[in-house]
DNA sequence: CTGAAAGCGCTTACAG
DNA sequence: CTGAAAGCGCTTACAG
């Protein structure tokens, strides 16, 4: 199946491939005649340009790459999205590798996209600078979203890691809970670490009890967060509420307390991350710590044009906030803070 | 920031470009002394191949092109983790088009993954020949996954979307339910007409309710969903189940029973399509119509493997069966088919 | 406005 | 086993 190229269309149109090429290219010096003669011809053969010749010609590919930790979560399907439709406004063609929360699939999609020679790169990542390193050396200009690695000087777009869990541990604590488990993220990442570190920074500030059992970590998929639920509720003192830092172990915790006929909201307390359309809908409906994706997404994409732009854009943190909802009622004897 | 390239390589390693790229691409006549040169000198200055000089070159650029219908979308967030992975395996690197339930942008990617000569192309399409000519033309291998354009002769992957429609409407009617709303998807898709048609012919034959108003148009986006949920339940004679045809309706529909005080399972009876984790955590869980979307992604690069041989692979239907939950509880007095 | 020619970074018959 | 050379399909100074 071999495709038609310009050759073809040159010869079809009595015009040099220089002369065709600048017809479809839409340069400025071309005739009338030469104009409808080319134009002709490409619809009539239906020529469709080959984008590696012209890649390889170009410095540019009009593609950026986005590497994300995971599809299957709604919050990176979500943002996913938004990138993708910011990145259309720029024409730019989105290739997406998805790093199944796995450092050496990411690294793979890191030198895949390398390989493809995108115009530019943004990733949600984990791990440090090493895995980083060839990016890094390889000048192609990157935005982190969500997550940022440590000791680089990348630009980014994350959420703020620490309002939201502040206001859930004051929330609760405030409800009179004073046991309080954290399924947290895996500490290879930044928003996991961040997490816990506000989690137990928050802590300090309450009566809440601040004791290492209560703290299980996880790895942002939903089978963690299952087995987070069920260590968690084993414990000899077990916690009245619970707090998940992911919308995939939300998801994995919530399905364990149901399987142990435990009433969320009554007979325990729940606190998910992201505020995926389900949780709403959870009867009672869950209490999540939001953040705006749509908004971190395209925010990502205009970094990225000013990177390749050659600026240097400051980053930008998203605020996060909590949503009560009926998962954790206000106790009439609570505490206050 | 010019990437170091196969002749400085080949410089570096004192031989021609021809043997750099015999060992790089581990042809076997090499020598041992020119493999050890140029491996040294390809790692010592970070050597990575030009993707778009390789594939202008070869005949294949080692891309497969996916064009799915909305990645936010659970079922079809899977189905691309399902097919990107299964096309590592034959090490196609994904390129991810999002059509966003809209034809013009779908078609505007499958002329962008025509441009990018994807060796194969997996969509789950809607519209008629038509949106398909450039593809068809163009003679690339493709291979449908979920849906299916009428009319054409390419291999697809499909679910059975009578067998499971089928059995709920009969488990409703046994339930003693004679008005079912059914809240269709766009008559666009395959999915859509195929759904809306085995429900028509199930009611047919039941006592249930053939009534032209407990049929609503959505889009399978979840603002139609809701659209579509206020829409029956507003009529003067509403049903006492309701039926989505995908998992983002349910979703929308969901929230809107939830909203007007309906206890789902008591007041009205609810199935939803598609089993997503979300939906068995919804108290009552919903009773779903579930297919494998994990096998239907491998099997969809499996198909498109055998395309691309050359091979005319038998298109595949994969089982699918109701799972009932609480949604839908059995009265007691219900009717036997 | 137009064409001939060089070149983007690779791969691969063709000789040797 | 190795190198010189041609060529994949484009774009773009360079002359005219």
């Amino acid at each position: 199946m071999r495709s038609v190229t310009i050759r073809n269309v040159a010869d079809m149109a009595g015009v040099s491939v220089a002369t065709a090429s600048r017809v479809l290219s839409g340069h400025p010096s071309t005739s009338e005649v030469a104009r409808d003669a080319v134009s002709k011809a490409a619809t009539k053969l239906g020529f469709r340009p080959n984008a590696q010749a012209r890649s390889l010609r170009k410095t540019s590919t009009q593609t950026i790459g986005l590497v994300l930790p995971d599809v299957r979560n709604p919050f990176f399907a979500d943002l996913a999205h938004a990138v993708e439709q910011r990145a259309r406004d720029f024409k730019y063609l989105t290739l997406f590798g998805n790093a199944n929360e796995d450092a050496d699939q990411q690294d793979r999609y890191f030198d895949i996209m390398l390989t493809q020679r995108v115009d530019g790169l943004i990733a949600a990542p984990q791990g440090n600078v090493t895995d980083l390193q060839s990016v890094l050396d390889s000048g192609v200009p990157t935005v982190f979203v969500d997550r940022v690695i440590p000791d680089t000087t990348v630009p980014s777009v994350t959420p703020d890691n620490v309002t939201g869990v502040q206001e859930a541990v004051r929330h609760l604590t405030n409800s009179g809970h004073r046991r309080i488990g954290y399924i947290a993220g895996p500490q290879s990442t930044s928003t996991g670490r961040e997490r816990l570190a506000a989690f137990q920074s928050a802590l300090a500030d309450t009566h809440a009890d601040d004791d290492a059992d209560l703290i299980f970590f996880g790895d942002f998929q939903s089978a963690s967060g299952a087995a987070g639920a069920h260590h968690l509720l084993e414990l000899p003192h077990p916690p009245t509420a619970l707090l998940a830092a992911d919308s995939l172990m939300s998801i994995g915790a919530v399905g364990v307390c149901n399987e142990r006929g435990l009433t969320i909201g009554t007979d325990v307390a729940f606190v998910a991350y992201d505020d995926i359309e389900a949780f709403s809908l959870i009867n009672p409906a869950l209490t999540v710590i939001a953040h705006d994706v749509n908004a971190m997404g395209r925010l990502a994409v205009d970094l990225l044009t000013q990177v390749i732009a050659g600026e240097t854009p400051e980053s930008v943190i998203l605020p996060s906030r909590l949503i009560v909802r009926g998962s954790t009622p206000s106790l009439p004897g609570g505490l206050t803070s």
